[in-house]
RNA sequence: GGAGGGGUUCCCGAGCGGCCAAAGGGAGCAGACUGUAAAUCUGCCGGCGAAGCCUACGGAGGUUCGAAUCCUCCCCCCUCCA
């Protein structure tokens, strides 16, 4: 069995060059494969993590995965997959991005040894010289083939800026390059990379009259055909500082029933036999599903203490009931309770004396962020969806203070049934 | 370069002198129901501790008691022509 059919029945797969080949390549012999990662942001987000994945998966079973941060293309962005140009960044802004994320991948991969490469097509792209470009790579391009890609084929209604139109050729000349100087032979993307990947491999064949291969994965949307990684709190973050391991794992474990199953398998290295069994479970036993694909998942992208952690705060928040020994027997999550602990749950530290000042509600609400306004707040309360340690607060100025501590020496304050902030008073 | 159409709150999209913090939908938040799920129903959905004020309809000016709405210039996008 090759990583291909690891991939293939895991859901990895959307639209493949060539499958038989592929297959037989992967199980042959190790394999250097490309996906490429945009740095429009400093951290990357849960929409990179089926690429991730696959990389690791490919790792593991013995090929060698170069993450190429688009550090060039960037500079032009790809029109694949939006309606609209977006902003363009700056050199500046992106070689910050690129190297906040050549960090945040090294949580997945090994890049010791070479056994994984990070590359950034900066280093190549911005070497280029026009018409030495325009003549040796442009000349391979169809202008109305590429007009007949999907990608820019949707452009074409609420138009396409030239600087985007380039992009794919760009992308095309990184899969040569990549294949020429590390022999690079086989491309993953997005589904909406489909035409770029086709695209690259067309020129590679044509410069180098060598064959390379590529494969596209699902664009992830949830069964209800939302993007992934949106909640209340925005985007879900891999970097532990702009979305906490409580929070991904809160992320994670309120994931809709019928997405349980593919999320498992995609996003945890549990045994498929043990994540099939997923589909013959209601109610309770599927909420079990769900702890072990949160704590998996959080495992992963941070690591297994802070996956414990979430799950002992969040088992604590909610009265979670562990998990059942029989289910997920892979898993390392714990199978009892244990004490509560509370620590993942964000914690904000008071003076005593600012406690027994006290704070008026709607104020206390928005400066701990449960609300991004203090009349956000007000409207919570007046719905009677802000709570103190468990009851109702009941007008919008009521005092929050030293009388409401617990014997932790804690006020646990809550928007609805899943936001909670701790407030801990610090002598 | 010429002619026409357009840029509205997180997104789509109506409004085209006061009744506009701006219809409708989506997203989001809360409540009810539940299983920290989905679906459904209800309420909310720019900021400021009331009234009221401030900020917002591409940008800058102007007309008017009053402008998202009218005028001038500028920027950007689309369509057709060149």
């Amino acid at each position: 069995m090759s990583v291909y059919d690891t991939l293939a029945e895991r859901g990895f797969i959307e639209q493949v060059t060539d499958e038989a080949l592929i297959r037989d390549m992967l199980a042959r012999h190790a394999v250097t494969c490309y996906i490429g990662f945009d740095p429009t942001a400093t951290s990357l987000h849960i929409g990179s993590l089926v690429p991730i994945m696959s990389l690791v998966h490919m790792q593991r079973e013995g090929h060698r995965p170069i993450a190429l941060v688009g550090g060039g293309t960037a500079l032009i962005g790809d029109p694949s997959g939006k309606s609209e140009m977006r902003r363009i960044l700056t050199r500046d802004e992106i070689d910050t991005n690129a190297g906040a994320i050549k960090q945040q991948l090294a949580r997945y991969l090994d890049f010791n040894d070479e056994k994984a490469l990070l590359l950034n097509n900066a280093d190549w792209l911005t070497e280029l010289n026009y018409i030495e470009f325009l003549r040796d790579i442009g000349r391979h391009f169809s202008v109305n083939r590429m007009l007949s890609a999907e990608s820019y084929r949707m452009r074409m209604e609420t138009g396409l800026n030239f600087i985007e139109f380039n992009y794919m050729l760009l992308q095309s000349y990184d899969f040569y390059y990549l294949n020429k100087h590390y022999g690079c032979t086989f491309q993953m993307g997005g589904n909406d990379q489909w035409g770029n990947i086709v695209a690259g491999i067309d020129l590679t064949r044509r410069l180098e009259e060598t064959r390379v291969y590529g494969i596209t994965f699902p664009l992830l949307t949830t069964a209800q055909g939302h993007k992934m990684g949106k909640t209340e709190k925005g985007t879900v973050w891999l970097d532990a500082a702009l979305t906490s391991p409580y929070d991904y794992f809160q992320y994670w474990i309120n994931t809709e029933d019928a997405d349980v199953e593919r999320f498992l398998a995609l996003f945890t290295f549990l045994p498929m036999e043990e994540i099939r069994v997923v589909r013959t479970l209601v109610d309770a036993e599927l909420n079990m599903a769900k702890s072990v694909l949160a704590f998996e998942a959080t495992k992963i992208t941070h690591d297994e203490e802070a996956a414990l952690s979430a799950w002992k705060a969040s088992a604590a928040a909610f009265n979670l009931r562990p998990v059942d020994s029989k289910l997920f027997p892979s898993s390392a999550i714990p199978r009892r309770a244990l004490t509560g602990d509370r620590s993942a749950i964000t914690t904000i530290n008071k003076s005593r004396k600012e406690l027994e000042k006290g704070i008026a509600a709607f104020e206390l609400f928005e400066e701990v962020g449960l609300c991004s306004s203090r009349g956000e707040a007000r409207r919570l309360i007046a719905q009677g969806g802000a709570y103190a340690n468990g009851s109702t607060i009941g007008r919008f100025d009521d005092i929050i203070g030293i009388g409401q501590l617990d014997d932790y020496g804690e006020i646990r304050l809550r928007k609805g049934k899943k936001s909670y902030v701790i407030i801990k008073i610090v002598e």
